[in-house]
DNA sequence: TTTATATATATGCAACTGATTATATAACGA
DNA sequence: TCGTTATATAATCAGTTGCATATATATAAA
């Protein structure tokens, strides 16, 4: 059964909260690459040439959403993707790739 | 060939602005509602119980980025959505709905 | 201990976002 | 023409975001 269009009851925080954190070209591009391979946080900043405070930032909110987490082993902490609507919707961005109008 | 992971060269400017213009609760709601029917904007906000303006507000932000276009048809505009990557992303996020950890 | 390395967190601030209110424009019928 | 309906745009403003800088914490080695 379809869902009626236009629900103002469905809420839709949830996916959108998902979205937006995505929404972000440095966020995009560090689960870009945690999807592809786990990966402790130095190389992600020396990758990404990035400050690391900046890059700590970003994952401490894409941990919070629920969509990576961290383990650490030693001193570093390796972080990988463990939301796969995140990956669905990475996927989704990239296999499209300006195909439609733009 | 895959790509290298953490590519700091590949910018995801254009992929992270359709994800940050998705992700926001009234929109996404809107192109939901759009995906499933054309519709034009009284009905939208009607529908959704928002007033006019704001409903107008986010449709020009989608139609700026390309995702909905509208047609006039006498006094009224019918939305439709034109960028399959939206429709695939909007997909995606449905899908999985709720079934990684939270 | 002390030191070094890796990562996280706090703070300040400029820039951006989103809602509200008000006003403008466009199409049409009387 | 004028009035009405549908839609768009502008202005204001509170709240949020993101970056930079500085500092804190955690682990391990010397």
């Amino acid at each position: 059964m379809k869902p009626v269009a236009f629900d103002k009851n469905k809420s839709y925080e949830r996916e959108a909260e998902i979205l937006k954190v995505l929404g972000h070209p440095i966020r995009l591009k560090i689960i870009a690459g945690l999807i592809s391979q786990a990966c402790n946080v130095k190389k992600i900043w020396e990758c990404l040439e990035l400050p690391q405070a900046t890059v700590s930032q970003h994952l401490a909110l894409l941990k919070n959403k629920g969509i990576i987490v961290g383990e650490r082993d030693g001193v570093e902490v390796y972080y990988h993707v463990v939301s796969d609507q995140a990956r669905h919707i990475v996927q989704a961005l990239f296999t499209l790739n300006g195909c439609s109008k733009e």
